[in-house]
DNA sequence: CTTGCAGGAATTGCATGCAATCCGAGGGGA
DNA sequence: TCCCCTCGGATTGCATGCAATTCCTGCAAG
């Protein structure tokens, strides 16, 4: 069967999803009571979901405290940016070496997602971004690096949207272009200094920019509740 | 305080160690029931402390199944080793170029143990040996560093104990002395070199060796309740 | 004006009960 | 003999109740 999605598997697709589109800003409460009630479960799941979430880095638990949306500071930042270029480099190398077939294709059709998404607007560009740099790694067939990709980068959204300036598509598609380029010509030299680049550029948003805590996560859950992409 | 431990920090640590020093085998079921009887808790903490050790790799849950200790397989071993390496050369290099004060004497006293455990042919030696991988990227500084090697170095020694010879103390000591001393020298090349080998030689032990499933887990849990080092 | 402290609200940590799910054993039919 | 189907044991998924913990508010003393 497809349908193997248990309620705090929605709960946690959900949420993650609301956080990497930066609907629910870093710092944000999130009670297990309130994301019970708005998605029509007990607390059990919502906790479950929770506890996901707080593995990924993507939200923080204090004990007794409750759960609120990851705050990574700039010096956890400098960090994320450090081990991702290592990361990233070892994917750009093994698809140097090795680029299955139809991947180029997977590539250049999901940058004709991100484009369209920000002519439109809208907040999905945010996440899609993001996943451009997981599809690389789902690429190279690792699923420990797709795993380990897929943390750094979902710390970067946060990151960015800490310190980043509102709204900015954190990757620049151009780059993304380049990039692809580079892998089809199996240049790993070039394919490494565009994604520095391409890193530093990200990195270099931080800009020192508190927000505060938003107020009603009910009327945000609602349009994250359903499973659609 | 520092009684900070909730009693499924407490299950978790254990297991962790369990089966860290291979006292659970890959394949071991672990339901919740049995653990929450053992460790005198309701199944609630017990699956709690599953959930995280699940994230980390060490175990394996199906829906619906239960959980039992993971089985990596020999294609997920190469993964986890290609990252490691990865990894480790970074913790070098950052380790070459600023290593804290104190740095070199907690790794000497470090292997010092490792020694003494060996000798005393202790099952804690299995354990100290990733520990000292942990210890290096402990004295990077970086979190998310040590988080990362923490979960290969720990789905290295599963995969040891899943492949490798029996009771094979993972790593060679002396090679553990040979990086200090390169370390010491902030000599990155030799450093990566001996990381190298040493990985190789660890990878190396990778021999199909299929074991049955271990049958009383509480008897062996018994043994590792006590929060102690 | 600041400091110390007690009371209360909010929230989690944990235990337990019940229903759902999965797998394997065993019987009946071809 | 082989296959399918049903039934039962085992185990988890989830909901809910209660106790424990934390922090914040307000008041009174210095």
């Amino acid at each position: 069967m497809s349908t193997n999605l248990s309620r705090s598997d929605a709960i946690y697709a959900s949420l993650r999803r609301a956080i990497l589109e930066q609907a629910l800003k870093p710092g944000t409460k999130l009670p297990e009571d309130s994301i019970g009630d708005t998605f029509g479960v007990s607390r059990t799941s919502a906790r479950n979901a929770l506890l996901r979430l707080a593995s990924d880095g993507l939200v923080e638990i204090k004990p007794n405290r409750g759960a609120a949306v990851a705050m990574p500071t700039l010096e956890e930042a400098e960090e994320v940016f450090a081990l991702r270029r290592c990361l990233e480099r070892e994917v750009i190398e093994k698809l140097c070496k090795r680029m299955p077939r139809d991947g180029i294709d997977a590539l250049i059709s999901h940058v004709r997602e991100e484009e369209r998404a920000l002519q439109a607007s809208s907040p999905r560009s945010i996440r899609l971004a993001g996943e451009f740099h997981i599809l690389l790694a789902e690429l190279t067939g690792s699923k420990l690096l797709i795993d380990f990709i897929s943390q750094v980068v979902s710390r970067s959204s946060l990151i960015l949207a800490r310190f980043g300036r509102p709204h900015s598509a954190e990757c620049g598609i151009d780059e993304h272009v380049q990039l692809i380029e580079a892998l089809k010509e199996q240049d790993p030299q070039t394919a490494c200094r565009i994604m520095d680049h391409h890193l530093h550029a990200v990195e270099d948003r931080a800009k020192t920019d508190d927000k505060d805590d938003g107020p009603d996560i009910t009327e945000i859950l609602n349009r994250y509740m359903s499973a659609s992409d």
